[in-house]
Order: C-alpha cells, then sequence, then structure tokens
DNA sequence: GTTGCATCTCTGACTGAGTCAACTATCCGC
DNA sequence: GCGGATAGTTGACTCAGTCAGAGATGCAAC
C-alpha cells in the first residue's frame, strides 16, 4: 500500500532536511521561524504584518515580537499600512536584506555540498523525480487536467521508441500481448522514421505536463488517396480528459487538409474504448475478422472514414 | 541551477509534512519526538537506550527523561543489558505497543487522506518519484553502485521499445544523429521481436537499481557460423561501471555456448569509448569506412572476434 | 452617529521542548 | 589497576512557541 510508502518516504526527508540544517548553524543567530520571516520578506512583494502571518501562519504575538527585535537590530522597518491604519507595513532595511542574502547563501550552500555527493548525471533524474511529487501532491489542490493542457507536437529524438515502449508495455499489461506486438509497432516506426513524407505522413506526440501521454500516426496506405491511422494511445493514467478525440482529431483534419479522400483504420474488438471515439469521428465499421496474433485470439476490425468527397 | 530546485522543493515538502500535522493533533497527547521514539521502539528490534539515542540522534538527557516518562505511564520497560551493565535495554509493555499502533493509525490515517485527493492513476508514478528521490540522494551516502550490482536479463515487455527510445535519444544528444538512427534502431528490434531464433539469437538489459540502464543485442549474421553484436548502448549516468564490459562479455559467452565461430560488429569511430572494450575482450578492427549517415559524416568500422578455432 | 462585532497588532504570562554540564557507574586497552 | 571512553541520570537553564487580553480601527446595521 502506497501509504507505507509515502510514509517512509516522509521520515526519510525529513531526517535529511534534519541533517541539512546540523546543529541549526544555518540559522545562526537566527530561529528557523526568525530566517523563515526573513526569506519571506526578501521573496515576497506583499509584506503588511498579515500576510506574513497567513503565509507562514505564525502566532500573532510570536510574529509580532519577532519583527520588533528585526526592527531593533535594524533589520526591518515598520510603517503603518496607508489603507489600513490597523496593519502595519514592513520593509527590509538594506542590513535586513544582507541578512536574509546571508542565510540565503548558507542555505544554497548546505544543499549545494548535498548536491555535490550526487553524481551529476543523476541530477537530472533527481530534479525531474522531485517535479514529479510535486506536480503530483499539488494536483489535489490543482484543478484536474483538461484536454486544452494537452500539448501535440511532433516527437523528439527517442519520442519514436517511447512510442514502441508504451504500445508494448500497455498492451502487454492490458491484454497480455506478447513481444510480437512490439515488434509490429516497431517496424511501422521504423518505416515512419527511415522513409516517409513529410507533407504525407506524420506523427503526433501529446503532452502533458512536459512528458509524453499519447501518440498516433497518420501514413499512406497501399489504396490510392487513402491514408491510413495509426498506434493511437493514450496512457492509462491520462485517459479522460479528451486526449484521443484530439488525436484522432489531428489525424483527420491533417488528411483533409493534405487531401487525402479517404482515412482508413485497423484495430481489435477488445479494444472497446477506442470504439465510440472512431464513431463519433464519423469512422464507420467496414469488416470483422477473427485472427491469432501477438499471442491471443482477437477480432480485428477495419473501420473508414471518406474525408471529403471531391477528388483530389 | 538545481539547487535551486531543491531547496524549493525543501520548502514545499516541510510545508507539506507541516500541514500533515495540522495543530499536532497527530501526536496527541505526545510530542513529536516522544512519538519518533514510540514509533522506533515498535519497529526496531535493537532497543538499547544508545540505540535509540543514535538512531533517533537525541540527547541522552532528554531520552532518558523521555523514557522515565514513558515507564511511568506503563508504555516501557525498563530492565539492565546482559552484556554491558551501563546500558539499558528498553521495550514496549502491550499498553506501549497499542499506544504506539493508535499513533501509528492517525499518522497512516492523515497520509490516506492526502493520498485520497491523488488520483489513482498517478499514486504509482508518485511513489516511483519518491524511490527515485530517496534513491539518488541516498546514494551519496551510500556506497556508490558496482558492476556486480548490475543484473543482466533478457527484455520485459516494453524494453525493445526502451532500446530504441534510448539509442534515439542518447545518440542525438551526444553526437546529434537524427531520426534515421532511431528507425535504424527500431528495425533492428523489430526483425528481432518478429523472428529470432531463441537458441541462436538474444538480448540483454542490464538492470540497475530496478530500472534499465543498458542493451546489447546478438543475432546470427549472413556469413554461415557466424553471430552479430549490435546496439551495445550503456546510459551516460551509468558508465564507468563496467556494465558495458558485462554486456559484451555476456555476448561472446553466449556466442561461444551457442557454437558460432565468428563475431563481428560494425560501429563507428565517433564511439571510442567502447574501442577498449572490444580490444579487451579480442575485438580486432579489420575494416574502415567513411559515410554519411544519420544527418552527419562517420567513418564506419567493422570488427571481429574468433570465438572459437574448431567448427561447429 | 452610535452600536456591535470582527480584525490587526501588541504585551504579559506561561508552557514545555530541547540543551548543557556535572556526576556516577561501567567497559576496554595496556 | 590505571586512564580514557561510554552509558545513563539528574539539575539547571534557555528560548521557541502559545494563549489570553487589551487597545485601536474597520465595517455593516440601525
Amino acid at each position: 500500500m502506497s501509504v507505507q510508502e509515502i510514509r517512509s518516504f516522509n521520515r526519510f526527508y525529513t531526517n535529511l532536511i534534519g541533517a541539512l540544517d546540523y546543529s541549526r548553524h544555518l540559522y545562526a543567530p537566527y530561529t528557523l521561524t526568525e530566517s523563515r520571516v526573513l526569506y519571506e520578506l526578501a521573496h515576497s512583494p506583499r509584506t503588511d504584518v498579515a500576510d506574513l502571518r497567513g503565509e507562514l501562519s505564525l502566532d500573532a504575538g510570536y510574529l509580532s515580537r519577532i519583527l520588533a527585535k528585526f526592527e531593533e537590530d535594524g533589520l526591518v522597518e515598520r510603517t503603518p499600512s496607508e489603507r489600513d491604519p490597523r496593519r502595519r507595513r514592513v520593509t527590509l532595511t538594506p542590513r535586513g536584506r544582507t541578512a536574509a542574502e546571508l542565510l540565503d547563501e548558507r542555505s544554497r550552500e548546505a544543499v549545494g555540498s548535498l548536491l555535490a555527493t550526487v553524481p551529476a548525471a543523476e541530477r537530472e533524474r533527481l530534479t525531474a523525480a522531485m517535479a514529479t511529487v510535486r506536480a503530483v501532491l499539488s494536483d489535489g489542490t490543482r484543478r484536474p487536467p483538461r484536454a486544452d493542457d494537452v500539448l501535440l507536437r511532433e516527437p523528439v529524438a527517442g519520442e519514436l521508441g517511447w512510442i514502441v515502449q508504451r504500445n508494448g508495455a500497455v498492451y502487454a499489461a492490458e491484454f497480455g500481448w506478447n513481444a510480437d506486438y512490439e515488434g509490429l509497432v516497431a517496424r511501422i516506426v521504423a518505416d515512419f522514421a527511415q522513409d516517409h513524407d513529410p507533407y504525407l505522413e506524420r506523427v503526433w506526440i501529446a503532452e502533458l505536463d512536459g512528458r509524453p501521454v499519447g501518440c498516433v500516426m497518420c501514413v499512406r496506405d497501399e489504396a490510392p488517396g487513402t491514408a491510413r491511422l495509426r498506434l493511437l494511445l493514450v496512457e492509462p493514467e491520462a485517459r479522460g480528459l479528451g486526449i484521443g478525440d484530439r488525436l484522432v482529431g489531428a489525424v483527420v483534419e491533417f488528411a483533409r487538409e493534405v487531401g487525402y479522400r479517404e482515412l482508413v483504420l485497423w484495430t481489435n474488438d477488445v479494444l472497446a474504448a477506442a470504439r465510440p471515439l472512431y464513431q463519433r469521428h464519423g469512422f464507420v465499421l467496414v469488416a470483422e475478422k477473427a485472427h491469432r496474433s501477438f499471442g491471443v485470439d482477437l477480432v480485428g476490425q477495419d473501420w473508414r472514414l471518406q474525408v471529403q468527397s471531391g477528388a483530389l
């Protein structure tokens, strides 16, 4: 159960942060809370006492005393707020600013020396993983992603391989397909990579929060004036956002623009979720045929869409 | 600079943990430190006072008092350690155990309600990212990985695609090769996946800490009795551990075992790091030829290794 | 304008988490 | 058996953080 793992991570990270500030030399001569106040003052443009209190969730009396001490030491100035005489505006003096910078510097150094123990090649993985933790945990408070958070773009280096990898892994996990399928995807991708007409054939990657979560390919079919939609895939975690819809839509639009008369695709009946998707875009099922592939018994389906009636 | 990102993550995560324990109802009627002691007592088999002190890095006097209070409340028993009368062994009483479980339960609940805001599909990503953060940051304190931490195994679903992806991305980043190369890799992988002799052809994945960091393939060549080593790759971050050496070694051994007479490979002179590797295993350079591929000018090299003199 | 209630800040009084130093008892190496 | 380290206890202290109350002001209702 992931609750255990998270708690374990919490203990780990709490210890880590504790170790970073071994014997709190980091904050001297201030306390952790005082440092937080200084940091906030240095980084936040809104600096009424009430704002500080809200931001750092401190006791009003405690904060008042901290600021009084800061004022005495010449780190801050307290002036009445113009729009509400009950409030007081707090601003750092130059001296306060250097104090904040000193603390900042020390913290940067401590983190830097921690980071120095991490091989350079791993740092990218580290920051990426941190970003993921943050994104996922903030997600609860943030609005869920929508279809228009998704960016459709062409693949960058490695992403054709990503298509192979994810097709192979997802269909193996969901339907038990064997490596034959992954091989088929690799061949389709290879054909595309090594020889495709950039005007008439294209691959789209759906990107969400900077990482690929879906793909689709449009290539010429044997029949003249016909395009084939292939390798439509949306990551399980990104389903339900309308990404598949946008990918199919992109292909249909592309096929229309560049002048294909017809768009066809081959799929299997176990991919039931995609069925309404194709129908919504006007595809019609024209043939079904049982076959054995990828280590399982399947029913293949041919779908067709009349893209435009006029000839090319 | 990643120091900034880590500090930012620290602030984020500190706040998160703080929010988890809003108004410290989590620990009541104990303090955070007391809870940590209880947790440690409940989860660690070694429970001398000195061990506790080391594990939690607490002040000796402070801990002594905490334990005295626990004893008074009937949560623990303190008995002299048999092997060193200075030491005292601390054990939880049944009552102490239920207290620890209550705290545990509360903490689990708090984390659980945090986790409830995370969509189920994201949880796996979250725990994976946490594991990564942990692994990378522990690495500094842990011994660096060695070649024998690496496991060579056959690929699982999706990993043929991984080979394509990483080959494409790494060579694009390091040498500027274009998608032609990724396509070539995809074709090699496709050929392998769709039709290979499981006794005479094989792919190895090098796994480090549970994730793939390298690969190599051995397939039959046109010439009879000849095997070809292909797609040798080690992730930049995992280089210098001797992984390439083990991969090449695995191929050579495999070729010898199944009875190939000769092992050949084709590479390019820009891959200078691999050169001593091949030489060490007895490969000799037999031909060089300039060519233009993957969008750049290269010098291809053919290498050869006599695996065994006797005929098959 | 006044009344009632909320908000902002400050002060005094307090709690209690954590630290430091001194002390005793024991272990270990020589 | 001596010197130095280690284990645990106790007393004295510090200071981060909390709580309650007071004075000043804002805001809305009458």
